[in-house]
DNA sequence: ATGAAAGCGCTAACAG
DNA sequence: CTGTTAGCGCTTTCAT
C-alpha cells in the first residue's frame, strides 16, 4: 500500500547472519551447487524467503566471470517473422539455464553497432543477431568477444561464426521456379525499399535470375517504404496493376503485403489464381484465416531460432562448416494454378 | 575469418596501460564523467578504439550500484499489443540511458514470478510491468526492491507503486454503450478462456453492467482457448451465429478474431452493419486493410508505454493518486450502424 | 560438509 | 585536472 520502506537490499551477509551459516554455504545452498546437510540447507532457505533475499546477478557474475545471457539482436519485433523467431530460441533455452535478451535495430547498421556494443558490456555467454552483413565494427568487437555468435536467418554469405538460416536466394528461385511451372510469364514484384533488407534483396536477386534461366523478365516492380501492412499491400497492389494491367502474378516480399493484395484483388473481382496468381513470402498464422490461402515459402523461423539457441547453449556442436542450411518450403496454398 | 584468438576480455587496465593514463582517468572519459583535458581524452579514446576495449557493465554495475536498466514485464509477445507498448517504451526511454529488458509470462502468474525474480536479481533501476493482480511472493519482491513499479494497461485496481492505464470496465461499459445507442439489441460475446487475463475480464465485466442498465443481456457468448488468430475468429464466429441465428451484434475481445469474424461474415454476405454489427478492441494497424474498417476501442498503447517510461525515467512525477488513466477510445470504423 | 581469504573489474570518495 | 585507496556482493580456491 505504498509504504516502501527504503530498506537497504539484502544481501548474502544477511541471510548468513539471519541463519547462523556461513555466507559461502548459503551461497551454495542457494545456487543448489557443492555438498550442503540437509539441515543447514533449510535452515538457509527459510531465512532466505522470510527475508525475501534475490540474489544479486550482477556481484554473481563479477565474481564468477560467468553470465547466464544471451543477446538475441535481431532488426524488427513488428512484423510477425521475428517473435516466432524468439519463441524458438526461449523454446531451447528454457532448460538451460541462459536468458535471451532481445536487441532491436530497426535494420540501421548504425544501431546495431550500438546496441551489440551494449549488449556485450554486459559479457552474456553467447549472441544470435539477424544478417550476414555487419559492420567493421560489429564484425570486430564479435571477434574480440570470443564467445559463440550466431548468425541467423540467411546462410548466404561467410559468418563471423556460425550461421543457421535459409538460403534466401534460393528461397526466391524456389518460388520462380514455381511459379513458371505453373505457366505464369508477367510477373510483377512488389516489395519494400530497404537496402538494409540484405535478405529480402537477396530473395529477389535468386528469383530474377530463375527467372531469366527461362528468359522472363520481371514486368514491373513497386516498392514501398517503411513497415508492412495490409494497408501498403493494398495500395501498392493497385498502382502496380494499373501501371501494368497485362500481368498474370505477384510476387510480394511478405506475406502481410501479400494479404492486403489479395484482399484487393478480390474485391475488384480479379480471377484468382486464374488470370492473376500470388506469392508472398514468411508462412505467418496470419495467412490461415484469409479467404484464400496466399502461396508463400515457410522462412523455417521456428526452426532457425531453435537450431541457434542450441548451438549457443552447446546443446549441438558447430558444424565443421560454420553453416546450418534449412530448407525453406513452398507452401502452395490457392493463388496460383495447380500444375 | 574464424581465427578466433581466445584472447583474454579486455579491462580499463589493459586501456590504462596503453594510453599512460590512470584508470580511473580512462574510467572518467569512457563515461563522460568530469572534467579531463582534451588531450588526455584524445589519448584514451584512441587506445580504446584501437584496442576494441568494451566497458564491463557487470563491474560497474557493482562498483556504482546502479545499473541502467528497466524491467518489463509482459504476458506476451505475439498479440500485437505489446509490441506497441514496447514502442512507446522505448521512444521515451531513448535518451535516458536507461534501456528495457523484457520478460514474457505467457499468462502465467508463476512464471510471472520467476520472470520478476530473475530481473530483480540484475537490480534494474526501475519495472514495468502489466496488469494489477500479482502473486503475493510478487508484490513482496516489488515493495522490497524499492525502485520505481509501473503497473501498465489497467487501472482498475490497487496499484502497488503507480498504475499508467486504461479502465478496462469503462472501455467495455463505452463500447456498450455504442452498441445500444445504434440500436443493437441482441448482442453475443467471443472472447478467449483466460483466467488470467483480467483485463479481458474486467472490459467484459464493465460490457455487461451496461447492457444491464438497459435492460439487455449477453444473447450467447462463445469462448476459445489459446492464442488469437483470424482463423479461430472465424471458426467462433460461425459457431456463434449458428447457435444463435438472431444475433444482430457481435462484441469480439481483441481485433484479431474480429477481423477474422468479419471476413467470415463478409463471405457469407451477411448485411453489415445493417444487420449484424461487429466491434473489436485495442485499434491496431491490422484493421486499416480489412475490406471494412472494423469498429474498436483504441487502447492507447503506445501512450501507455510512453507514460509509463517517462515515470520510470523521472522525465515525470509519479502522480499523487499513483494512478494515471488515459482515455479508452471508440474508433467508429465501418462495421456498426451510424446513428 | 563447512569456512576463510582473496579477488572479479570497476567506480565513489577523497587527496593532491 | 589527475591519481590513490577502498570497497561493491558474490564465488573461487584452498583449508579443515
Amino acid at each position: 500500500m505504498n509504504t516502501k520502506r527504503p530498506r537497504r537490499p539484502l544481501t548474502l551477509r544477511d541471510v548468513s547472519e539471519a541463519s547462523g551459516v556461513s555466507e559461502m554455504t548459503v551461497s551454495r545452498v542457494l545456487r543448489n551447487r557443492g555438498d550442503v546437510s540437509a539441515a543447514t540447507r533449510e535452515k538457509v532457505l527459510t531465512a532466505a524467503r522470510t527475508l525475501g533475499y534475490v540474489p544479486n546477478k550482477i556481484a554473481g557474475g563479477l565474481a564468477s566471470q560467468r553470465v547466464n545471457l544471451v543477446a538475441v539482436v535481431i532488426p524488427s519485433l513488428s512484423n510477425m517473422v521475428f517473435p516466432d523467431v524468439l519463441g524458438g530460441i526461449s523454446a531451447e533455452l528454457d532448460d538451460t539455464g541462459l536468458q535471451p535478451v532481445v536487441g532491436v535495430t530497426n535494420y540501421s547498421p548504425s544501431r546495431e553497432d550500438s546496441v551489440l556494443y551494449d549488449m556485450l558490456s554486459w559479457r552474456p555467454s553467447g549472441v544470435i543477431l539477424a544478417g550476414l552483413e555487419h559492420s567493421r565494427a560489429a564484425r570486430a568487437m564479435l571477434d574480440n568477444a570470443g564467445l559463440p555468435v550466431v548468425e541467423i536467418m540467411d546462410v548466404d554469405g561467410e559468418p563471423i561464426d556460425t550461421a543457421v538460416g535459409i538460403s534466401q536466394r534460393r528461397a526466391g528461385a524456389e518460388m520462380a521456379g514455381e511459379i513458371l511451372a505453373a505457366g505464369y510469364r508477367r510477373i510483377g514484384f512488389i516489395g519494400t525499399h530497404m537496402p538494409e533488407d540484405h535478405r529480402a534483396r537477396k530473395r529477389l536477386a535468386g528469383f530474377e535470375e530463375r527467372l531469366a534461366q527461362e528468359g522472363v523478365q520481371l514486368a514491373a516492380r513497386e516498392y514501398y517504404q517503411g513497415g508492412s501492412s495490409l494497408h501498403k499491400g493494398r495500395e501498392l497492389t493497385e498502382r502496380i496493376l494499373t501501371r501494368e494491367p497485362g500481368l498474370d502474378f505477384l510476387y510480394f516480399s511478405n506475406d502481410m503485403i501479400g494479404a492486403g493484395g489479395l484482399l484487393w484483388c478480390l474485391e475488384k473481382g480479379y480471377d484468382i489464381p486464374g488470370k492473376l496468381g500470388l506469392a508472398g513470402f514468411n508462412g505467418v498464422e496470419l495467412l490461415d484465416g484469409l479467404p484464400m490461402r496466399l502461396t508463400t515459402t515457410d522462412a523455417r523461423r521456428i526452426d532457425i531460432g531453435r537450431r541457434a539457441a542450441r548451438i549457443v547453449a552447446g546443446k549441438e556442436p558447430r558444424p565443421e562448416s560454420g553453416v546450418i542450411a534449412l530448407a525453406p518450403t513452398i507452401m502452395p496454398g490457392e493463388t496460383i494454378r495447380k500444375r
